[in-house]
DNA sequence: ACCTCCCTGGCC
DNA sequence: GGCCAGGGAGGT
């Protein structure tokens, strides 16, 4: 599932090639890919021409910086991935838009279920739009734990959606939302506003590591391989996983069963006995 | 602040 | 054949 670190993959994985490259070429196959700017028609017309002159990322999106101050966005949604490929190299199905660089292999996204998207935006429509309103980078951003705490005070909702509450902190999914609250000993239903300090310092410190390792393993691929690296291989940290998809299976800490739940309609998985 | 919807492949 | 997975926007 692309979650941070998947993302954070895919823009390493980006960023060398597309640096300095200029776009050549741009083909929707799926209008449906083109969403979240005010004409979706333009796009191509956008992204044609341009030089490339950074691949940064933000929580989930990926921010292609172009010259003319232009922005384009990615956002892979749950089983988009970036392909990098030379033009005469059969395509993956799905793929939904190509954009080819002078010189250079296309930019391939594919993405079966086309949740994620793209867009290019002016900087006034950046500002505009709701990537402004996203929170702290969750890896490269977080906040220390007096602002996180100060973020979660007053808050009733469970602190596990309040995680993935993208304005909160940006970057986390539903896999690793669960394996940060497993390590940080904390139950998901929790009102946010009532954790105590210990426990925001506990939780606080459990995002880069989950965050961190998941980076290092090439991300969570699930069993029906939705989401796969850029070059097609699958993510190995799902035998790591410590509580997402691992119901009934003894928590790696105390052994005892963990258990699934629905939270605000997505699963939830984790240890009765030790997250309080 | 909550629920519904979008979409498709894979599984029962 | 029907259900499930889920990020995020939109509606109530």
């Amino acid at each position: 599932m692309p979650e941070l670190p998947e993302v954070e993959a895919t823009r390493r994985h980006l960023a060398p090639v597309l640096m300095g490259a200029s776009i050549a070429r741009v083909e929707v196959r799926r209008a449906r890919m083109v969403r979240r700017q005010e004409r979706p028609a333009d796009l191509p017309e956008r992204l044609v021409g341009r030089a490339i002159t950074r691949v940064g990322r933000r929580g989930k999106f990926v921010l292609i910086d172009l010259s003319g101050d232009f922005v384009w966005i990615l956002h892979l949604g749950m089983s988009g991935r970036i392909a990098l490929a030379d033009p005469d190299e059969p395509e993956a199905a799905h793929t939904n838009v190509v954009v080819a660089l002078h010189g250079g292999p296309e930019v391939r996204f594919v993405d079966p279920r086309t949740f994620g998207f793209t867009a290019v935006y002016t900087p006034e429509e950046y500002a505009a739009s709701s990537l402004a309103r996203l929170g702290p980078d969750a890896l490269d951003e977080l906040p220390r734990a007096p602002a996180l705490a100060r973020a979660l005070a007053g808050r009733s909702a469970p602190i596990k959606p309040l995680l993935l509450d993208q304005r909160v902190v940006a970057g986390i999914g539903n896999i690793y939302a669960d394996e940060m609250l497993w390590r940080a000993r904390l139950h998901p239903a929790r009102p946010g506003g009532s954790l105590d300090r210990d426990e925001v310092s506990r939780l606080r410190a459990a995002v880069r590591p989950v965050l961190e390792a998941g980076l290092r393993h090439g991300g969570t691929s699930l069993d029906d391989l939705a989401y796969l690296l850029p070059d097609g291989r699958a993510g190995e940290y799902l035998s790591r996983l410590r509580a997402y998809g691992r119901e009934d299976l003894p928590c790696r800490r105390c052994r005892n069963p963990i258990r699934r739940t629905v939270l605000r309609q997505r699963s939830t998985f984790f240890c009765p006995e030790c997250q309080r």
